[in-house]
RNA sequence: AGAGAGGUGUCCGAGUGGUUGAAGGAGCACGCCUGGAAAGCGUGUAUACCCCUAAAGGGUAUCGAGGGUUCGAAUCCCUUCCUCUCUGCCA
């Protein structure tokens, strides 16, 4: 959630950055927000300065009763009558100010990065840099989706009769890739200094709305409604709201949490051509990273993240390629979001594996996620996080690459997890 | 799931209607004391919003959450969440 001052002090700053996402009407809200927040704040000095004269009378009140005063005392209880009317009559209008204010504010996405490129689509991501070779396969290569049935590890249609379309069953060496890949991403964080957390699945309405996946997109998310929680997305919903609502010391800054959580997503509406076998399910494996840190160093630390996975992609020996989002096709939440695609080279197409954001404060200021520093203020923190990394694809580009008449070879790096070096 | 107890500041812990943002203690910070430290003494130690601001200062709200009674609620009533103990069930 953007911030009423930082809308009121850098208006043309933010106007700009609202356009470069495309939102229709961005001056026309803004000058509302202002609008909204100047009469809820005098609607408070109003009614702040009522309520002071009724407690002051209160308290006399005290006073008289206990010097037994009891006549005058009933006296002046009658001008506290009006009081109270004008009270609630205000009372009122701050509530709607304020409801309608948030409402509005939960409406205006994240300001972008200044380094962030214009445009409407993913067509107008630009491309940081691509790394390593793209593998030549043989004639007979195949895409995952018939690699998986011929080498019998991924099933399908076995998931489609236990739950659904998109919830595959995963079996002998294909659930031990699975399991090696998890265990090689847990370990890779902990070396790079990351805390492992293992988090529930299921949350709470207040950390779908601290993260941001509330209001709106709770079509998204799979809900057990007779307890109101709500099946994770991504781990960085539960990882992230571990800190909200937290006043931290700025010594305990950089916070970094990695996590392996099954993520579920419904995608109403996005299956299409492209989402064949691996490429987009509905339950899936991601191993988290999530940093929370000062204001200062975000940035610094979204290159950090980025350079990290990318050594993850490095050691899987992956083709890979760096994108900066533009603004149409960056999250709601994000300031400044970096997509790490792996070429899929039987499918001859890039398959997003990662994508590292920086939240800058918009995700603190929901969660009310600051921090205390030697000058006793309190401020909101910036938090950042990153896929390292989400498997289905990854595993759909190991297969696809590495395919060769004798089976399929397995990257050095999992060989001591996998306890195989082919399938 | 049933019965009972309880949720107060960083922590422990008092407080059953009236200058209570909240006694007392611990912790922490700063200062004094000391050769240095401990002890001791002193001062300070929440958050949000608003007013006024150069600074200082002032106001409102917050004692799990929400609502109610009252001139006035941490204290009374209702709803709800959570924790603990016992019983039941169970990986």
């Amino acid at each position: 959630m953007l911030l009423v001052n930082t809308i009121r002090e850098n208006f043309e700053l933010v106007l700009e950055g609202l356009q470069k996402r495309n939102l229709a009407n961005a001056e026309a809200t803004l000058h509302e927000v202002l609008e909204l927040d100047k009469k809820r704040k005098e609607t408070q000095t109003e009614r702040d300065s009522l309520q002071a004269e009724s407690n002051a009378i209160s308290k006399q009140i005290g006073l008289l009763m206990r010097e037994g005063k009891k006549e005058e005392a009933e006296h002046i209880k009658t001008r506290t009558g009006e009081i109270k009317e004008q009270i609630k009559v205000l009372e009122e209008s701050y509530n709607t100010y304020e409801a309608d204010l948030r409402q509005l504010l939960y409406t205006l996405p994240n300001v972008p990065h200044h380094s962030v490129p214009k445009g409407k689509s993913a067509d107008d991501n630009e491309i940081v840099l691509t790394h390593g070779e793209i593998p030549e396969l043989p004639a007979s290569k195949k895409p995952h989706w018939e690699l998986i049935k011929d080498y019998d590890i991924i099933d399908f249609d076995l998931g489609v009769k236990i739950t659904g379309a998109g919830f595959p069953v995963y079996k002998g060496r294909g659930a031990r890739l699975q399991r090696a890949l998890i265990n090689f991403f847990l370990d890779e964080a902990l070396k790079a200094g990351y805390m492992e957390v293992q988090p529930p699945i299921l949350v709470n309405e207040d950390s779908g709305y601290g993260t941001g996946q509330l209001p709106d997109k709770e079509g998204q998310m799979y809900e057990a409604t007779m307890d109101k929680l709500y099946l994770i997305p991504t781990a960085e919903v539960p990882i992230t709201n571990i800190y909200r609502d937290v006043i931290l010391d700025e010594r305990a800054f950089p916070i970094k949490n990695v996590g392996y959580t099954p993520c579920f997503r419904r995608e109403a509406g996005s299956w299409g051509a492209h989402v064949r076998g691996l490429n987009r399910l509905h339950q899936f494996d991601k191993v988290e990273i999530v940093q929370i840190v000062h204001p200062d160093n975000s940035y610094e630390a979204l290159e950090e993240m980025s350079a990290y996975v990318q050594s993850l992609l490095q050691k899987l020996e992956l083709p890979y390629r760096v994108l900066r989002l533009c603004g149409g096709d960056m999250g709601f939440t994000s300031a400044l979001t970096y997509d790490m695609e792996v070429f899929s080279a039987a499918q001859e197409r890039w398959l997003e594996v990662s994508s590292v954001s920086n939240f800058e404060n918009y995700q603190a200021n929901r969660l009310k996620l600051r921090y205390k520093g030697e000058d006793k203020k309190t401020q909101l923190a910036h938090t950042l996080n990153g896929s390292a990394l989400a498997l289905p694809r990854i595993v759909a580009s190991i297969l696809e690459n590495n395919q060769t008449e004798d089976g399929i070879r397995m990257p050095q790096v999992l060989v001591p997890y996998l306890g195989f070096e082919w399938i």
